[in-house]
DNA sequence: CCGCTATATCGATAAATGTCAATCTAAGGG
DNA sequence: CCCTTAGATTGACATTTATCGATATAGCGG
């Protein structure tokens, strides 16, 4: 499942009813929760953080395995639902495999929320 | 590739960690993804714009079960949730039970997004 | 080619989560 | 008092999720 991330408001919910409710639609709210899911685990917070942090804003799996204190194939699997939610970016140079932010990404992730 | 920094696990939260930053500490992680689980459910979502939406920023359960196509004790199970992460807040007015959005808690949970 | 190293994927499992039906509590109204 | 209504709580159940160990894949150095 989940093969297209359907991003539209399938409801015809107008965008701009002053004074009625946005009332945010069905469809609409599940992929903002697709998104958001992405983001509540503690891990994946810090991996976000660290690629952030990290040098160039990219890290390599390797450095990301030790931090965190968890499994190699765990981490694999967490950065997988980041890139998957969009969030981040993979890149594979040589052996290894680079992750970086999406430009943009966390401030329209924060822009679901504010924009409730 | 890594700089084989030593492992601290667990809980002490320093601010200059020597040998790498430590970006976000593990219960700084946990905190927030408390507060971004809670966000991270459709029905959850589709309950704080209804009552950011709703007449004087709030609504009481029983306009919230039938939008959502869930039994009450599930809203109400919801609603809880979205209480105790600080989002809502309830008042009971005789026998009907209001909730409204806790000013500014919206903003703070997208800042821990794009503050990461 | 062969092995080595870095990552990804698979399979299993324990824990967390969303949901409902049934029940409990509290506030009014006859 | 009893009954009704709004909402919360409890218990059960199915689904999802986080994690690990084992294995697969893909570059690189001999």
């Amino acid at each position: 499942m989940t093969t297209a991330l359907t991003l539209k408001t399938d409801t015809a919910q107008l965008c701009c009813e002053p004074g009625g409710q946005p009332a945010l639609s069905s469809a609409a709210a599940q992929e903002s929760a697709r998104i958001l899911k992405a983001l509540s685990d503690p891990n994946r917070l810090r991996l976000l953080s660290i690629v952030k942090a990290g040098d160039g804003g990219e890290a390599c799996v390797c450095d990301l395995t030790e931090p965190l204190d968890l499994g190699q194939p765990t981490v694999s699997h967490h950065l997988k639902i980041l890139v998957d939610a969009g969030l981040l970016e993979r890149e594979k140079r040589g052996t290894w495999a680079y992750y970086s932010l999406v430009p943009g990404a966390l401030e329209r992730a924060a822009a679901l929320i504010t924009g409730l």
